[in-house]
DNA sequence: TAGATTGTTAATCGATTAACAATC
DNA sequence: TAGATTGTTAATCGATTAACAATC
């Protein structure tokens, strides 16, 4: 089996390909080139061909990218042909900034269900889903089939959320708690820490003084 | 001048490893190793070795680290040991969560100015800090002279809200809307997208069946 | 001293860039 | 045909890993 392994930096490039695809369709342009994506979002024109070239050949020499077709491959590449149910534990302001998030339904992924431990929260709801307890959270995940979890909890309970939410079926986990999490290998996971970007930024401005 | 390059790679893990200290060090954990360390985090031992070799030799051979001391260092290399005034501009559920987060207090990162441009949130207090107008962005973030401005509005009016900010005089921004932002070259930026995270988890999870 | 663990060098691995033949 | 731009190969660059001498 032909599996040449793709870099991760190429998939998130492609991520932010398909954004400048999706806009540049918006304001009707039909054809665009390897160098009009890299000046849009800021790579070099071999970078992009090169990222596409692991998936196949989409463009044609001379002429550049159908704009629509073009997105719609990479859309069915990064998994967004498809909708992903995802369940989201913890509705702190992250959590309810994450289901007002309008990237997310527009990519297809559909929050299905939201689990908190506070009773005042419970059998609230946002937007159409009902905040249901944590303790049904097996059930609840269950029942809608989410394979995507979002753990947007207190560091402190986050690893206990991850082995539920393994147990109960989902497949990938985005983690915001600021610790390492225990997963099996076959579960996706990553982590997003929002204080490591301020750290980068803080870190890099250190060093034009010096 | 002796400037060779750190990977950033290296600053992020940097920032893992001091959450792992801070973690050890309140539970009065003395000395450290390398070994430790990449077990608590998930790296080789000879990775972490490498990073702190950047900046410097902080451990004793045949011992290890003394953990408070590591974290010191650490900490001062990533420029923690100063406060950093933060301006937050915009205030959707994203700006919220932001502004309750305990990471950023903790680490020394202040939200001294916070701007909307709704006038039914300008003047009320988030924590101790109250909403200005966004009209007054220049004058706010100068008087609690912000180095770092944070984003957090919608995408069509995030480069004019970078622009502004940075005609206040700030040096570094932190950008949440899904949009490649044109700064000087001497600005630090970076782009936080959380759709691009759950498209990286959906691409492997499409990996896998195949 | 013997055991442990660092700091550092060299070897490996992987990703980016440059160049160019293919071809519309 | 001449000009443009792709897809791909080879060269470069950079980051990670392995190995080991230094040394506590």
């Amino acid at each position: 089996m032909k599996t040449l392994k793709i870099p991760e930096a190429t998939i998130i490039r492609l991520s932010v390909y398909s954004r400048f695809l999706y806009t540049a369709d918006k304001r009707g342009i039909i054809t665009t080139s390897s160098g009009d994506i890299a000046e849009g979002v800021g790579v070099s024109p071999a970078q992009v061909r090169k990222d596409f070239a692991y998936f196949g050949e989409f463009g044609t020499r001379g002429v550049g990218y159908n704009v629509k077709d073009l997105h719609r491959h990479i859309l069915k590449i990064l998994g967004l042909s498809n909708i992903w149910y995802v369940a989201l534990v913890g509705v702190g302001n992250l959590g309810l900034a994450l289901t007002s998030y309008k990237g997310f339904r527009e990519r297809g992924f559909h929050i299905c269900a939201i689990f908190d431990s506070d009773q005042g929260k419970i059998g609230t709801k946002i937007g159409e889903v009902a905040v249901q307890s944590i303790d049904e959270l097996e059930k609840g995940v269950r029942e809608c089939h989410a394979q995507i979890g979002i753990i947007a909890v207190p560091a402190e309970f986050a690893q206990q959320v991850a082995d539920r939410l393994i147990a109960s079926g989902v497949k990938a986990i985005l983690n915001f708690a600021p610790v390492v999490l225990n997963v099996p290998p076959e579960i996706e996971l990553r982590n997003v820490d929002l204080a490591v970007h301020l750290e980068v930024l803080t870190f890099n401005l250190g060093m034009q003084k010096a």
